[in-house]
DNA sequence: GTGGCAACGATAATGATTGTCAAAAACGCA
DNA sequence: TGCGTTTTTGACAATCATTATCGTTGCCAC
């Protein structure tokens, strides 16, 4: 055992959230999952939830949100890296591509001598529904 | 009185956090500097300083950052749009213009039909310094 | 000087997230 | 297949930044 094993182990739990994120269209706080889990008569506490969203955001498989609000919004996102634009009013969200911004990021950081960059955006407007 | 008055009474706590912003390098938390303001004597309420910090963020003479860590970080900046380059290790900042960002975020936002567009952006990396 | 009204500030409330730890489940191996 | 080990789970408590409350204070206009 000296070993690091991944020991990553497949449970009931972790697939439930799984597949419940990849229903869902959309943004979900980690309650919100949690409720519906619930209602679906699925056994699952909250703590697990929480747990199980970190771990997925940390392997790159969902997407974490911070909006103005303050809760941590998840969502089963395409592959890649990518950013939303949010609607203020219905939440509607479009995912964007944006080749120039990763790289125009990559240069001014590496222009200051900074290494090991990422970054975050978010975009948030009004969508053309909710204009009117 | 028809008019709608500004309303905003220039008070003595209102002029120190203000103060204090302006001489602080970097962003701080709003813990951060009610305790800050305590330490001079200055004799502030952390709820004012709350009210205080949003009131000056609404108004656009400062700036709001909300990092992973979950506390909301206030700075006073440059005039102007402009976004942040961040030291995961010690928090030095860079201020960076992007105005191709701007311009992009701006287009892709009107190719889906959204309006009153507004967004963020955070660079994170590790600064010269600290790589070493 | 005086009155109205917004700002202040101590405290309590809120609410999401994280820590704890005994019990249960999953995996590896014989 | 059965067993031991180790991870994971989950109920509950703890944390902690932020917000609401509400009586008091001080600014500003007249």
């Amino acid at each position: 055992m000296s070993e690091s094993s991944a020991a990553v182990r497949n449970t009931k739990q972790r697939s439930a959230v799984s597949a419940l994120l990849g229903e869902m269209e959309g943004f979900h706080s980690a309650q919100d999952l949690h409720a519906m889990l619930r209602q679906r008569g699925e056994r699952v506490g909250l703590t697990t939830v929480y747990r199980t969203l970190q771990g997925l955001a940390d392997a790159g498989e969902i997407d974490v949100m911070r909006p103005p609000g303050g809760e941590h919004l998840y969502r089963r996102c395409s592959e890649g890296h990518h950013h939303h634009l949010v609607c203020r009013a219905c939440g509607r969200t479009v995912e964007v591509a944006g080749p120039a911004v990763e790289s125009w990021a990559d240069r001014v950081a590496a222009q200051h001598g900074y290494a090991d960059v990422s970054h975050t955006l978010e975009i948030f407007g009004t969508c053309p529904t909710c204009v009117r």
